[in-house]
DNA sequence: CACTTATTCTAACAACTGTTTGGTAGAGTC
DNA sequence: GACTCTACCAAACAGTTGTTAGAATAAGTG
């Protein structure tokens, strides 16, 4: 029992591997050409096989975008929680959270251009009705930490902070469909640039 | 021939104003639920005709999506010329451009959409180049005016135009997906808070 | 070796896709 | 009233879509 028990997880494990290959590369075609506008035939090829054989790893061309999302969502969100647990001040969680918001696009980037790109349209399902509620968690999460700033006297009183949360919101996501690994800046320098604008301002002094 | 000539343009006046009422309709729903996701017969329907009535009046799907987001273009360019050829400073051109392009969004919300959504998986057909043109021309005239108010002395040197000019971006019309004209805000007070935020920053002086 | 299991392929399916064709109601013209 | 033109509908088309069932392959396992 021992032995077919270590045998039992060992497929599970290689199993989840290859769910996860799969998922790679099927998250890069989605994201590159749209969900809508991918055939499960091209997905898979570029997974090395046939379209039908998606069929043995997912239910559905629907339960592959879930499980890119969902993955992603969750790992993200451990991401935030920690940010937001560690008992910083306004302006600092805000650095933590644009610099963590980069490094999921760095390690998620077909992920966050797919939630970018496809959740308005997904979230109608009922199925994914957990990209709304992830949104609207979101939402509370960037304004209660402007709202702080602002009571705290670290940030400016006489924007909306509705407004400031959305701008923030977009620029950091969207980041995800211009990145690339390979280009000039590395995400921490990226979120250093993104802040220095956004907080300190364009301006020269 | 004088009678001709004016019914000619009369049913060619009908005519137009017709299609742009049609494409309206159309926008809409590719705006809402992705182009490719967007059935011929549901863009239809949003318009009050069958499927097959839309092939009267335009050639192809396609061609729908051409004369949506080659209006807004034109248009868009058209405005921004203005701008630009009216010997504006560097921040001051910023603050015009960043206006004339929340106001884009206001009168043409849907087609922003879809030129934010749909244009990188579009630009892959040769009819659509134009897209791409349009792109690298919005660089051009961005990192332009961010590296003259470097130069000018009015914005910072230590960041770079580069970055910047996709953050300006990708915020300025990513705005189109969640602006709502019956929202709390208007297009020019949206322009005014985003640029207190980019220019000014958000930190408390 | 025979046997099992995991993974893929082959080939088909019904439904749906963009598009075309021929017909038709109605308004205007002679 | 016959004719024409515009705008639409009804019905079909060929190709593509997501999905399924059964056969084939390969890699262990005893």
């Amino acid at each position: 029992m021992c032995a077919r028990r270590r045998d039992a997880e060992g497929t599970a494990a290689t199993r989840a591997s290859r769910r996860a290959e799969l998922l790679s590369a099927i998250a890069g075609v989605f994201a590159d050409r749209g969900y809508a506008a991918t055939t499960v035939r091209e997905a898979a090829e570029a997974a090395g096989i046939l379209g039908g054989s998606l069929y043995y790893h997912f239910d559905s061309k629907e339960s592959m975008v879930d499980e890119i999302l969902s993955t992603f969502l969750g790992e993200m969100w451990a991401d935030y929680e920690e940010v937001l647990s560690s008992g910083l001040d306004a302006p600092q969680t805000l650095r933590a959270l644009v610099h963590s918001s980069f490094r999921s696009i760095e390690k998620h980037r077909a992920a966050v251009v797919i939630y970018q790109n496809e959740s308005r349209y997904l979230a109608q399902a009922e199925r994914f009705q957990y990209l709304t509620a992830s949104q609207e968690r979101f939402e509370r999460t960037w304004k209660g930490v402007l709202e702080q700033g602002v009571a705290e006297g670290a940030f400016r009183a006489d924007l909306n902070t509705g407004l400031i949360y959305r701008f923030i919101r977009d620029t950091v996501w969207v980041a995800a469909t211009w990145y690339r690994p390979d280009g000039k800046f590395d995400a921490e320098e990226i979120a250093r640039q993104y802040l220095a604008m956004v907080l300190e301002g364009l301006q020269a002094d």
